[in-house]
DNA sequence: CTGAAAGCGCTAACAA
DNA sequence: TTGTTAGCGCTTTCAG
């Protein structure tokens, strides 16, 4: 059970562990005969790199830290199954953590990523004021890219889908569908994901010359709960709108649930559009109307930007790059 | 950008860096002035520990290996949170790991995690066969538990559900409710999950004296898609059974979403049931009857048997435990 | 092409 | 109570 050293290797091969060290991670002349004699050592007695060790000598870990906001939320899983490929090819690690939507474990997170001295960090920050001084703090560490979500006033990389663009698609489908009065059902806006959405929502709102409903701003959290919850509300004060405009499919999975239980028809009586495409999005009855992030996209740009700033050492020097991708819509069901 | 170290928290205090180690940490005797001192230095400069030098010189990571075989399952992902928050309690980390369902990549994984020198590792594996000698491996080298899933022919502690028990329950139910013909879809038999289930179908079918379906086990994989198919095929060769017992909630899934699109009528024409109760498993049409397995014992058995493993520093001494805890029913509307 | 030796940052003996 | 020192396992100059 006692791990097998280099040493071991070394002494098993008769050389010194210099060599062995040169010969097993292939820079350095080593003969070829040497070279050979090291190799089967190390797979007799099965030695294996310590990581570790290596990290220490070398002040690089090979590894990317990431943190989400809430595992649960299948959009962040997808999101992290993108970043892990995209990070496979280069052969780097992935170290990932869940914020659990807490601000406070998340600066607890960003701490130990840095103390484990990952070579750069990936993060969804959870709240766009509370999480902004802990992200400021990693990313004068540490090359750090922001995805999907960004904090207030710092500016560091950032990854995502373009909001605005998006809640364009949506309107201009509600719209051409003969949608005249609308509402936004979304997250309280602690976040940028929600700010961007409902802003772009009023402004294309309005450029289109559609009405907002009464109670036509609704805003709780990123939840199926909240969705019913949502669309309760309108229903006891008898202010349902043509369609309904939800910042991400959970709240809108939640909002068609609770149609069904209040047999209003979907998307005959009202029009129902989500946001992220997770897989369970084409399950619903109906299947939802939603718009489709381009994650494995938004998880390519992070790493290539994670990479360039590894390059230059340092952040600071270089400005900010803000990528918005284009996102796309995916009409099913719940509209017409 | 620099990190600072423990020998610039010394130069600033005044003091040694054995004594800078000793205040920060809390053990070994410190005079009260000067552990002042060493505190104020620390946190002037901004200091914060190397995990990875600490990590080398005490050979403990404080870190938890994970690895699962699909995180985009939504069970797994309750599963990881789950042994999260038991292991945040001990204020130890957890490394996560996807397995993309691919035993190459999982021993790949398994590698690494053992490289990292972590302090254990949980793994969930992904077949049967294919994973049993990284597993193996890797159990000669450090703590291991294995979740949910087990490989064939290795001992290594276990925690997992009862599917034994739990196929009663789900059969019990069916036949009180009248089903005569049952049939089975689940996932080949390349992992445990997938042998217990069908094992103890079959087992409380005969029992009870239900009568198995032409086409009376169906298996895929644990997939939406393969639901769907499996039901398509039972449609077609006109061989549906009064029930069907799904082995997971995504077959099940996929199965009811395919009957809407036949027009069959569940629960009325068709019983189904799940397994897992994942979160989606409420929210489909009709929500799903399916078994909820208890992931937070199920963790907070895992991390136990860990902590006690590293206690008595080898495994080979003590007999692998082997823990089924018990699950439950959730009968919904899937089933009358 | 190979070996000796230093040192990454930290902690635990051991001395003082 | 504090400081000195050795060393975790590895890589990398620098000599040979």
């Amino acid at each position: 059970m006692q791990r097998v050293t280099i040493a071991e290797v070394a002494a098993r091969a008769g050389v010194s562990t210099a060599t062995v060290s040169r010969a097993l991670s292939g820079r350095g002349p080593v003969s070829p005969e040497v070279n050979d004699r090291v190799r089967t050592a190390a797979s007799e007695l099965g030695y294996q790199v310590n990581s570790i060790a290596r990290a220490l000598r070398n002040s690089r870990t090979d590894t990317v830290g990431m943190v989400v906001p809430n595992i649960g939320n299948p959009f962040f899983t997808s999101l992290v199954q993108s970043v892990e490929h995209a990070l496979e090819r280069e052969g780097r690690d992935l170290f990932l953590c869940d914020a659990r939507s807490t601000p406070a474990l998340e600066a607890r997170r960003l701490r130990s990523l840095v103390a484990r001295n990952v070579d750069g960090i990936i993060v969804s920050p959870t709240h766009g004021a509370e999480s902004a001084a802990a992200v400021a703090a990693t990313a004068a560490a540490l090359p750090l890219v922001q995805l999907d979500r960004f904090v207030d006033g710092t500016s560091t990389d950032w990854v995502g889908v373009d909001d605005i663009a998006a809640m364009r698609l949506v309107l201009d489908h509600l719209h051409a569908s003969g949608a005249h009065t609308v509402a936004f059902v979304g997250s309280q806006e602690t976040n940028s994901s929600s700010e961007q959405r409902l802003s772009g929502f009023r402004q294309r709102v309005g450029e289109l010359g559609m009405t907002l409903g009464r109670h036509g701003v609704l805003l709780g959290e990123f939840s199926i709960e909240w969705g019913e919850s949502a669309l309760t509300q309108l229903v006891r004060a008898d202010a349902l709108p043509d369609a309904l405009v939800c910042s991400d499919d959970l709240i809108a999975l939640g909002v068609t649930r609770a149609c069904r239980a209040h047999h209003i028809d979907v998307p005959g009586r009202l029009q129902v559009t989500g946001f992220d495409d997770i897989d369970f999005a084409g399950l619903s009855e109906p299947a939802l109307t939603t718009v489709a992030q381009p994650t494995d996209q938004i998880a390519a740009e992070a790493v290539r930007l994670l990479a360039a700033a590894s390059q230059t050492g340092s952040t600071t020097t270089r400005a900010a790059a803000h990528i918005a991708l284009t996102p796309s819509l995916v009409v099913r069901a719940s509209t017409r």
